[in-house]
RNA sequence: GCCGCUGUGGUGGAAUCGGCAGACACAAGGGACUUAAAAUCCCUGGCUGGAAACAGUGUGCGGGUUCAAGUCCCGCCAGCGGCACCA
């Protein structure tokens, strides 16, 4: 019989659904296993061969657990706030929820499709005001606890959509949409305090296994750095402090730097003689784009303060002082001492404007490079720091400007507060009232959900306001402190913030009373194994351990990291190996590979077709490997016979395969899996029969991989039940080894014979009888042995002169 | 510039701790079946020389350690991704 897999796959997708087949139990005896995938953003182009990737991985995983035994939370919902959404209804007039509900729907049938096992009676919608209302709850415990705040901040602006761009929207300096310049603007800002957790973000990151390359990511962005505050007085009889992290070079610091932004400026605006200068040079670096920053990165602009001079701690020589864009106001205090002798940026400032360059570490050439190394070089034209190293005169320097007031040390971190308001339409209303007395208030938690409210037309304003700032009905409320008139706030949350404890909904779903009940939390928390895509190493994965970090602060959940594991997939690349995108016209449907081959062969293809931690070019020809792979299994039902062991001839070859598709499945080496199991069914092939217990034990392993064909075949056979909710198979170690092996036999590391020896012989044995081959004894006639190695099992190596 | 990753046949990729390089597939060539094609099955295959046995050579490049290196060490080259004046 031919397999049919279109109509055999939608059978049992039907068969599970109308089972709740993968649901998970609320049985909190059981031992758990939470795996979880990223779940994705309703886009309008539908489902993209990366998102099966990683989701058949997981569920590979959450199928074979299910099968030993554990109770699996394998959850799948939608992050559907969001501007593409926003955009589409803009142009088409058409409401964002509309839009939302017609892509979830294509979204949810296209994975429905894939046979994943999701547990579909957990489905969550960030933009179903049920969740929403715990995304603002929890604002609003970050409102009370002081970690939201709002703040005076630069944002970008597109000069011809006239609106606020998100970071994402701007690359390049320009606007995603529309290719115009994007400008700094000063708005009023959302700020969430992320920077209070930035130690905790770092230190816990050994509490958990994330793959390296996640840790490092994590650790570079978030950027900690160790120095000290050192305060230069000024002739203004002012203190001007700087940050440095090379306070051993103090001796060499000739000149001062600060931001154009820095308030010292208007400060010393009386005794500056230049100051039109400065304020020209001001409006000049406030005009810069991020894109023109950084094209002139190289080439450092600046004015010299007239007026105003520092004086050295050390040498108390009086040292100029410059503005600068090259000192950023956002890290530090604003401010640097400038050592051009060690400091690769102050050596390209100091010879541009001609400042006396000061060797104070030994080992460079200071005319001709700046010399940054910190390893080994010793202190030179230093004073009491002369002939140390620059390890023992940082510690000797900050001891003696902690002693004389003159500073002290201080740990800077890259990592800045997170930027929570939007001016757009779709995304979570903050859940707060601006009245002229009182501030900022917070609404009662009884009175969310805040819903969006119906609007006309989705547009920003021309002020750069959030639509909703045109509700007036909507904006004006009284104060529920006051009662006096006051505004609501018509900013919107980032699409992050429903994202950052999406996680948490999954356990308990439909909760009324909290976020989720404290009994689901304790049960399904941590996330046991979390896979995703490097973009959101930075961003989404920092985000959400912070939320989750500060929730266990206030009790709410009882682990102080959301994830226990992280894994993180390889991209999906065109034919061409570039990029998938419209714009390459090299992008994949998933759909159409289904129609044409089957959901089985698309989730073996897409596990089977590399490391899954890498990227892998696409290929449509090699899908038919695993197409054929497939039709083979189930042509084996022609084959089977009777008989409830293995059969000696492939009793060895089932514990071996069964260990190897085990580890390597935790391993997330899908593809060597995959390999295990086409090993298998050749020697199968070879045999020409196969039995009952070989049969059950081969649908069991290749289930997880293609769930379908396999529980067409176990009906079909007769066997018991569903193969899905089979035990997992398992395998003796004693019995994975062959009575015989091939061993390579070298002489002075040559390859010279193959030779069958017993896996149970010992290494006198072996030697023993390779010496005695009639291949080897010719060649160690009159010679010198020298050393004899075995490497049970692999080879021999007889070395001799 | 800094950080991370990668470099293996015509292609995708295998190769726990250093132990037979090229598993498993795809594509290719040859054969069987067929009126024919598709499908299926069998055989061949890193490269060079040779009819073959076999010999030499081979994991980006140059050195090194070792009985033994794709794997470890030192120095380079190329490609990809991210960050980018963070003092």
């Amino acid at each position: 019989m031919k397999y049919d897999f279109a109509s055999v796959e939608k059978k049992w997708q039907k068969i599970w659904e109308e089972n709740n087949t993968f649901a998970a139990s609320n049985d909190y005896s059981k031992p758990k296993f939470y795996p979880l995938v990223e779940f994705p953003y309703p886009s309008g182009q539908g489902l993209h061969v990366g998102h099966p990737r990683s989701y058949t991985a997981l569920d590979i995983v959450a199928r074979k657990r299910r099968m030993e035994g554990y109770n699996v939370l394998y959850p799948m919902g939608w992050d559907a706030f969001g501007l593409p959404t926003e955009n589409f209804a803009i142009k088409n007039h058409i409401h964002p929820e509309i839009v939302t509900q017609k892509n979830v729907a294509r979204f949810k049938e296209q994975l429905k499709s894939l046979g994943l096992s999701f547990d579909w009676t957990r489905e969550i919608n960030t933009t179903d005001p049920n969740y929403y209302k715990w995304t603002q709850w929890i604002f609003l415990q970050l409102f009370k606890h002081g970690l939201a705040y709002k703040k005076e901040m630069s944002v970008n602006w597109c000069t011809s959509c006239k609106c606020v761009l998100a970071n994402e929207e701007v690359v390049g300096g320009v606007c995603e949409r529309c290719g115009s310049p994007v400008v700094h603007k000063v708005k009023s800002q959302w700020m969430l305090k992320i920077t209070q957790y930035a130690q905790r973000l770092i230190d816990d990151l050994d509490t958990v296994n994330y793959i390296d390359r996640v840790k490092t990511s994590q650790i570079n962005w978030i950027g900690r750095s160790t120095g000290a505050e050192i305060d230069f007085a000024t002739t203004a009889g002012d203190v001007l402090t700087v940050y440095s992290t090379r306070p051993d070079t103090l001796y060499g610091a000739t000149y001062m730097v600060i931001s154009p932004e820095h308030p010292y400026l208007e400060k010393w605006a009386d005794r500056i003689s230049n100051m039109d200068e400065i304020r020209a040079y001001q409006e000049e670096a406030a005009k810069k784009s991020d894109f023109e920053r950084s094209e002139v990165a190289k080439d450092k602009t600046g004015v010299c303060i007239q007026g105003v001079r520092g004086i050295n701690p050390v040498t108390n020589e009086e040292i100029p002082i410059f503005i600068s864009d090259y000192v950023l106001m956002t890290y530090g205090t604003g401010a640097i001492m400038a050592v051009p002798g060690h400091d690769t940026r102050d050596w390209e400032f100091a010879k541009k404007f001609g400042l006396p360059i000061v060797e104070v570490v030994k080992g460079g050439n200071v005319e001709e490079e700046a010399y940054t190394d910190c390893d080994t070089g010793i202190m030179v034209n230093s004073g009491m720091l002369n002939g140390l190293s620059v390890e023992e005169a940082k510690e000797k320097i900050t001891q003696w400007l902690h002693d004389n007031g003159k500073g002290h040390p201080k740990v800077n971190y890259k990592l800045r507060d997170w930027v929570f308001s939007r001016q757009r339409y779709w995304g979570e209303p903050i859940p707060i009232i601006i009245c002229d007395h009182c501030g900022y208030v917070p609404l009662e938690e009884k009175d969310l959900p805040l819903t969006l409210p119906e609007v006309e037309s989705y547009e920003p304003t021309d002020t750069g306001e959030s639509p909703l700032a045109k509700m007036d009905s909507w904006v004006n409320v009284t104060c529920p402190i006051c009662g006096r008139p006051a505004k609501r706030e018509t900013d919107t949350m980032p699409q992050w913030a429903g994202s950052s404890w999406y996680f948490l909904r999954y356990c308990d779903p439909h909760c009324e009373t909290g976020i989720a009940s404290k009994e689901a939390l304790d049960y399904w928390l941590p996330v046991d194994w979390y896979n995703g895509g490097m973009e959101h190493t930075t961003l989404h994965l920092l985000y959400s351990r912070f939320w989750h970090k500060f929730l266990y602060d206030i009790g709410v959940v009882s682990t102080p990291e959301p994830y226990a594991k992280r894994t993180s997939h390889g991209m999906i690349l065109g034919e061409n190996g570039e990029k998938m995108s419209k714009s390459r016209g090299n992008v994949v449907n998933p759909d159409d590979i289904i129609r044409e081959y089957g959901a089985d062969t698309l989730r073996l293809y897409e596990m089977f077709i590399g490391d899954f931690e890498k990227s892998a070019p696409w290929n449509t020809a090699a899908i038919r490997g695993c197409k054929r792979f497939l039709e083979r299994i189930w042509n084996l039902a022609d084959i089977l016979v009777e008989g409830d062991s293995y059969t000696p001839e492939l009793e060895t070859a089932f514990h071996k395969c069964i260990k190897k598709v085990s580890e390597d499945i935790e391993a997330m080496k899908f593809n060597t899996a995959i390999a295990a199991l086409m090993t298998l069914l050749n020697e199968i092939g070879d045999k020409g029969a196969i039995n009952h217990a070989e049969y059950k034990a081969l649908l069991i392993m290749v289930n997880p991989f293609a769930p379908h064909i396999t529980e067409e075949l176990w009906e079909q056979c007769g066997f018991e039940g569903m193969v899905s909710q089979q035990k997992w198979v398992t395998f003796d170690p004693e019995k994975c080894k062959d009575a015989q092996v091939e061993i390579a036999v070298q002489v002075n590391g040559k390859i010279k014979a193959r030779m069958m020896v017993s896996t149970e012989a010992s290494s006198q044995e072996v030697l023993a009888a390779v010496k005695a081959s009639a291949e080897i004894a010719p060649l160690l006639e009159g010679k010198t042995l020298v050393k004899e190695i075995y490497v049970p099992g692999k080879l021999a190596n007889i070395v001799c002169k």
